[in-house]
DNA sequence: ATTACCCTGACGCTGCGTCAGCGTCA
DNA sequence: TTGACGCTGACGCAGCGTCAGGGTAA
């Protein structure tokens, strides 16, 4: 699974995209495949999927490739803001199909009930229509500006780490089976909060995601880390101690 | 309101549309202007605007500026069933757009954690994204199939009149104070049945817009054809009448 | 006379689709 | 050997954007 390298038909067939267009990406520079066959075959692996994904994320937000491919150049583009933004992107526009959706049926009662159907119920409505495909030109410099300050790899894996820290300091002190009154658990209360709020942007939405793959994948955590650090038994114990200090304001 | 000819430039300002995209529209004979002042400047009017709209809802739905030319073109392509078949493709994407939040969300929880980012997780999240953007051309024969035993014109003049005869009806009955029970009001709700599941193609939503529209704009209708066709107080009788032959059976 | 539109060409661009002609893998 | 797949050009195309050069409406 993690090792295998896709040739682009293969690619191709499993993201739904053409052979084509990734030929295209690799011409423009835009995801070239890190290996080929000695007869110069692609080969993509993991890094240049992961690419791909960000080139797509950002085309939805309205970059032509050239851009997509300066911002992902450019360092200070993070994998996760870029996921943030067409998170933030796709939410917004649900709502803005659902007000052209409520416009349309206006639209189609009108036309089986006696009323005169007026023109400014079309103009209206294709407004709407045209403010779904657009609003993203006006919107990308704030995009832009508002992701320089995002993280970096290298802070990401400092806190991927403070992660691994903070869950084994946590799990010592439930072993213990320390009060959750205690300052001390208070305290780590107080990190796991702002760490979750870090790793999810503060989007709760994020954070039940999150909360799915720890439960799903804790084994894989574990494996990986070291007993110590398997999330799972750690979870209740802190989300009762958040509760706990809650209450006792 | 009915009878302002917009210029090409009050047009695209209400519809958000450039005015080289409407001029373009213009030259492949796609939306023509009725009119023209003797300079020759474009004069939009209402039945302009009505196809404008269609066209971009077939465009949405992924149709060419060719195609949908000629769908507009033949005459077994009515409005209301272009309005209908954008409606049930907008919510379709409305799912598909909140699955595909699901698994940017997914992605976003895995950056941050500690957990080891797959890339199958990448795929399948490229895979959603493009589905989300084709999923059209698989159905669109489907679509086109569906949409040629749809209304004409006619047939939709015809049931407007429908609509007017009956709302009279029931107000003679309404007004004479016959009770709900009767064979007669039953009959008569019947028919309303029918008419409003024939008028709003059995969708709910639809058939809220319709109420919402009566209500809004009954002044208008009872105007237009006389008092006797205001739908507004026969409204309630009929919805009395529906819910006793319900609870009747 | 100015300013803000409008007109008609005409060329340019993006993001691939679509052959063509030829190697290669199982 | 035979498909199914891969490679590299090269051209084509839709749907406008974008000047250019000139008329017009108030």
């Amino acid at each position: 699974m993690h090792f295998e390298a896709l040739k682009v038909g293969e690619l191709a067939k499993r993201t739904g995209l053409t052979v084509r267009a990734l030929h295209h990406y690799d011409e423009i520079g835009l995801v070239k495949p890190s290996l080929h066959t000695e007869s110069g075959h692609r080969l993509y692996t993991a890094p240049e999927i992961v690419r791909l994904q960000q080139v797509l994320s950002l085309r939805e937000l309205g970059f032509s490739l050239d851009e997509a491919r300066n911002c992902l150049n450019r360092s200070d583009f993070s994998p996760l803001a870029v996921v943030r933004m067409h998170l933030a992107r796709l939410r917004e526009r649900i709502e803005c199909h659902r007000k052209l959706c409520e416009r349309l049926e206006s639209l189609a009662a009108q036309f089986g009930a006696a009323v005169e159907v007026s023109a400014d119920e079309f103009l209206q409505t294709i407004e709407v229509m045209t403010m779904v495909a657009r609003y993203f030109t006006p919107q990308q410099l704030e995009l832009i500006e508002a992701s320089r300050e995002q993280v970096g790899d290298e802070l990401l894996a400092k806190k991927q780490e403070e992660w691994a820290e903070l869950i084994a300091l946590v799990r010592a002190e439930k072993d213990k089976g320390t009060p959750l009154e205690a300052a001390k658990v208070r305290a780590l209360a107080k990190r796991w909060i702002e760490l979750v709020s870090w790793t999810t942007g503060g989007d709760p939405e994020i954070e039940k995601s999150l909360e799915r793959l720890w439960r799903a994948q804790g084994d894989q955590l574990a494996a990986q880390h070291g007993e110590k650090y398997d999330p799972r038994p750690v979870m209740d114990y802190m989300a009762a101690a958040i509760a706990a200090s809650k209450n006792s304001e």
